[in-house]
DNA sequence: AATGAATGAGCATTCATTCAT
DNA sequence: TATGAATGAATGCTCATTCAT
């Protein structure tokens, strides 16, 4: 099993397991509650997924598929350049408040005591994130639109702005609107902190 | 007992306990490990610290209050803004890199299944440091050198971009020097990624 | 189910279920195992024996009637006594051998955990084969070649004695060959370990 | 732990779990049983020793250990060879039958599943055993009391039909007396089942 | 007749915490 | 103050069995 896509308790339990997962980490997520949630009995668990290890990776892999193929997706516009990158920081507001079940695993999860080769797996994900936007980055170097500046370094840094006030927000909700956050992130990855024409 | 300061065997256990719980995390930190490590038996590690909940609050609290101390030390001089800023940024990426163990409790451990009043306590700290942040963002805001921008949200950003960056480079030290992480960390922060004469 | 003789799947069952049975004993034998290698869904293992100890059960008996059935072939000869004497103890440890699996099954497989139903089946066929000894013992004993001797316990000594050389030499290939281990069954069987003109 | 030889709990479960793997097989056996009948706490049991497997490692051995010393002890006397042989039968058979439990594991529990460390620990203790026996043999023949004769597969074989006859009587124990039993046995293992002079 | 997805009771093991010394 | 043997609640995982198709 691990990666027949169309099964619907699986799928209920992915849907479970992202929000247990993300509601209490890895390790302290119970797969009794996730099972409970999922509205399957424990045994259709493993029958799915062999391991808490592997039903934690693929919660990961296969959510965040559908962000970037989601994010992907708004972006095809043909805005110009300025917009294009306004529009990139939205998107990524929104998507990780609507799925911050997900990008907090993503983000934050890296505690030890997760086999190995599924550390990996979510390591890989991230970096296909964090590549995904250096991609953006990229492009707007090449149109001129951004400065020279390190690819990945800035692409973690993005991510990193992004996930720290996102989370932020979702922890203290009345400080601050989600406008608000957009606008001063953009502000900031726009042209930093710094006033006037330094 | 949990406040007397001077007990050796206490020290002995925060110092255990906080590469520890940096290493692991706090759930798959083991209190026989702890006191393993600490060379003091596991009944002291509760003569000292009535719970392991409460032995992590004492490690990243009492941490972090050295930590926040060295920084005000360092920044004690009386440089003019921009070299002020750059000293800033310099000082944290160090300090983080340095305590990497601490820092990354700080900024990544919400998991819940800890005790709530705990979580509260670890809340307090990483505000307490945010808002260290903010005073210092401030100072530049009221000497004119910093834009207009929303405080506690810029810090948390600020906070959020260090934070991202200096976890990559230790998961990934041969992708990029401390010096190059520094530079674009100030790049971003000063001027952002837009091009062009801001 | 479990009683009419002739399904294909019926057989390669109770093949397969006689090779993981024997390999793994009782309980470490699984379901999952002998389905797959009889090539066969999990459920038409159920669909033929109504348990696992009713498999067990049918494993054991089917096979201990081939052989039992065999030695009687093989001993159906008008040897002189002597000689039927050396047969049957060759007979025994070279079907022993070949079906080490399951005589392994016969001889060891006491543990309980078993339903007590099937238990007494197994000690059913182990009975029977006693008594076959019993039998072959009787006759020598009409014929004057064998003392008078407690039939039965003799038998089960007969018994013992040959599957714990047979065990033995399994376990140990290079200690002996199957010839040396007839000739000293053989030797004691006949004529003890006592030296001297007995 | 699992070395030390003096604590009582130690020896509460050692008893405990020799009781409990011989009634029931190292697998059927749980741990939870053999704390209750040892009168302690589960976490107890792993405090003293760290597996299941490791539990049955100590009780066989430490089991086994006792039963051979004590065999010896029986067998300083200087008795002359035939009394002596008479002896070591009838020990053997009152030893087995006393700590059947241990007897009956350490004759048949060959089932894997078991740690592979633990099931060699396991066959050299019954190599010891086989050993020793051999030992015994050994002297006869150089007394020459014992005929020439393979002396390991004498010794297993021996071993073998003490075992089978002795788990017959446990199992019915209406059929013969333990008498009964010594006698056959000592008949069979001196002069065989043929009659007169052969 | 045959299948295999689904089930859930059962079990070994872990580890924070306690307490007698 | 300090210890470490003892505890037992909590949890991941297995596997015989069922049943809708």
């Amino acid at each position: 099993m691990d990666s027949g896509k169309t099964s619907i308790k699986r799928k209920q339990i992915l849907n479970a397991a992202a929000t247990i997962f993300s509601q209490k980490g890895f390790h302290q997520a119970r797969m009794d509650e996730i099972a409970l949630m999922a509205n399957v009995a424990k045994g259709t668990l493993y029958y799915n997924f062999s391991s808490k290890s592997l039903l934690f990776a693929a919660t990961v892999t296969e959510g965040m598929e559908g962000i970037v193929r989601q994010i992907r997706t708004e972006l095809v516009s043909d805005l110009p350049f300025p917009e294009h990158f306004q529009l990139l920081v939205t998107s990524i507001v929104r998507l990780y408040l609507q799925h911050s079940d997900l990008a907090h695993i993503i983000f934050n999860e890296i505690s030890s005591g997760i086999d190995d080769a599924v550390l990996v797996e979510i390591e890989r994900v991230r970096s296909r994130f964090i590549e995904f936007i250096a991609e953006m980055i990229e492009k707007g170097q090449k149109k001129g639109y951004i400065k020279p500046i390190d690819l990945k370094l800035s692409a973690v840094a993005l991510a990193g702005i992004i996930d720290s006030v996102c989370s932020h927000l979702l922890q203290h909700p009345d400080e601050a609107t989600e406008e608000q956050a957009v606008a001063t992130l953009h502000d900031m990855l726009s042209t930093g902190l710094l006033s006037g024409g330094q």
